[in-house]
DNA sequence: TCCGATTTACGAAAGTTTTCGTCAAACTTG
DNA sequence: CAAGTTTGACGAAAACTTTCGTAAATCGGA
């Protein structure tokens, strides 16, 4: 039934799903059925399915001593984050975080605080390099 | 045969060999599978079916007049960097651009260079909010 | 406790992606 | 130009992802 091994990529309706438990932290499936519905053409028992099935993988845990059951992420969102942005710098940049940065901050706009917080992240990262 | 729309999402397997074109700009077949197969169990007849796939899609660009043929990206880097990019954030870093950036920049170094453009472009979007 | 509504499990169909065998075409070298 | 090698086209199998119908289990209210 479950899966212990070491978790498996997140396929791409996998990672819709994973990504609204990520903003609730908590959901059951109607949760996240209503909430991915709003922007596509989805079915209850295609969320339901999905969602049972990467709880086998150890992408969800769920709590079935309550009704209905609550899911929640089974990988921390930091370790994700951090893989697929690595992927992403390597195959779509050709390795230059730099070069994916500047994009990023070019792309969106960020708050006054987190622009903040990337100087103090370049000081750090100067200092050691000096 | 030549799709022209829009092109769609490269899959997974087209991601690899379009990161092997913007690599080395322009490849045949087995320039690609070489590459691939240093890091990949792959075959040569399977590379070739998926650049002939791409080249349908639009995602490259072949040259049938010289042999063997010479294949290329059919789409700006910039673009599929963008788009990519963009997606990753959204589902991610729950849009926060911000804290993408700061986990890009202290998983990986860029060079010196890098971050001194990474000021500069601070300092234009700070510039911009004032 | 019974009924209707919601939730869950199961299994399989439908759709996509990925891989590969086979053969034809083009090239190379002697 | 003939034999051998590399490249390209094609089709279909294999693997995987996504969707959904159906029925069983659970819940809440009359």
């Amino acid at each position: 039934m479950s899966q212990l091994k070491s978790h498996p990529k997140p396929t791409e309706a996998e990672f819709n799903i994973l990504s609204v438990i990520w903003i609730k932290k908590k959901a059951t499936v109607r949760e996240v059925f209503d909430y991915l519905a709003e922007r596509q053409e989805i079915g209850y028992t295609t969320v339901l399915k999905l969602m049972q099935i990467m709880t086998d993988k150890g992408l969800l845990k769920r709590d079935t001593s309550v009704r209905p059951q609550v899911y929640q992420s089974g990988i921390p969102q930091k370790q994700t984050q951090k893989a697929l942005l690595g992927e992403l710098v390597d195959r779509a940049f050709g390795g230059s975080s730099g070069s994916m940065v500047l994009q990023a901050l070019e792309m969106k706009k960020s708050t006054p605080e987190e622009l903040q917080e990337i100087r103090e992240m370049l000081d750090k990262l100067e200092e050691k390099s000096a």
